[in-house]
DNA sequence: TGATGTCTCAACCATCGCCGGGAGACCGGG
DNA sequence: CCCGGTCTCCCGGCGATGGTTGAGACATCA
């Protein structure tokens, strides 16, 4: 064997899915499952320990930082592992967070086993692989212009998706009423929407809000 | 032995959950995976043929009918097996719709083994078994009174996500913009909000609305 | 040094939400 | 039987709120 085996580390927060990759991983001969954690603290320690080539990371790592933080951080490393996103959404947002934050490729769980050990390899030579729905989402994203909302108007799009008025946004955020207003028009035109509602509705179809 | 080994099929979409689960219960010497469905149409076909005694089933099943329609259509089967719903989130909806299909259990997939082993022989010697964040958030619920909207309500509730303004919901619906603005005011006591995006925001949160 | 983007603000008018009302349907008890 | 309770659906007017327009200050970046 010309190659070595590849190290692989999982994170992900569901006993279920850990179980399920290291059954499939493992019964692969080149590919070693040497690691795994459930939250981010434990992930960063056993990166640290085990130097794994691949590391599997969900982005909803239930409490503490997500998936997307914890892969800025073990990017951070000196001579870091690859990270494979292994998520069950597909939204614009987490792609773009996930790629941003390091990540080398982008696959949901719904995907077939092979596709999966095909991106672990992949990822471990240094490619970038993108799972189909996912890179012709960002295909169809790219065509037209992104719709990419500041922070402060997801600041107020939270308060407005809690039923606040404008009065009421304004004193929260220590701005006057008028500003509040401002904020509101951008979001509009942005989400391509006219009413609180309905930028509501979108906000949240886009996960720029979480339920 | 006094028992007969216990046999069990799984449904999700996700092959990576399968795999896990499979993985898992095949380990536990009285419970075996006799059969796996990754859709609705296959699950019965597979039940039909293997006829096991506790169905694990993912509510969100990707194309075609989903877990809940599924799991009515299992326990209209003559002699059914029982149904342990196995999901990833434990909505008020979700929850609800699940037991009133037929559902005996309901368990979040964050669930550490033991507890699914527990819930699987449980359920099959016919118990009811609710993952703990599951039934406090039962309990919470029916302690505070139900908020039932009306279908005329709902109608509403999909316009005004659309972000229409009461005269164009008037028209559409063909009543006065007086109407809607009373339908309006009902649901906002019924949701608890005094505005359109609130009303918007816990619609979704609630699954009045799917996004 | 423009160009771009974010955050801030004020005034004008349409719109929304609350407050009253009322009509028809269903149901269990007197 | 009919009666009161409950539910859904319907309406108008008034005052508060929301959305548009237009504009300035400040950063970053080519």
């Amino acid at each position: 064997m010309a190659e070595q085996h590849i190290r692989v580390v999982l994170v992900d927060d569901h006993p279920v899915v850990r179980a399920g990759v290291r059954a499939l991983v493992d019964a692969q001969g080149d590919l070693d499952v040497v690691g795994e954690a459930a939250d981010s603290a434990r992930a960063l320690a056993v990166v640290e320990e085990t130097r794994p080539d691949v590391v599997l990371m969900d982005l909803s790592l239930g409490e503490g930082p997500g998936g997307a933080e914890t892969t800025r951080l073990v990017r951070a490393m000196p001579s870091p592992p690859q990270v494979l996103v292994l998520t069950t959404y597909d939204t614009e947002a987490d792609v773009l967070e996930a790629v941003d934050a390091g990540a080398a490729g982008y696959l949901l769980k719904d995907a077939p086993p092979e596709e999966l050990f095909r991106a672990i390899r992949g990822t471990a030579r240094g490619e970038t692989v993108l799972a189909p729905s996912v890179a012709s989402r960002l295909l169809q994203r790219a065509a037209s212009p992104a719709p990419k909302v500041s922070p402060r108007e997801v600041e107020i799009l939270r308060l407005l998706a809690k039923g606040l008025g404008n009065k009421e946004m304004a004193r929260e955020l220590l701005v006057s009423e008028a500003t509040v207003k401002s904020h509101l028009s951008h979001i509009y035109t942005k989400l391509g929407v006219d009413t609180r509602a309905g930028a509501v509705a979108t906000a949240i179809e886009r996960r720029i809000l979480r339920p």
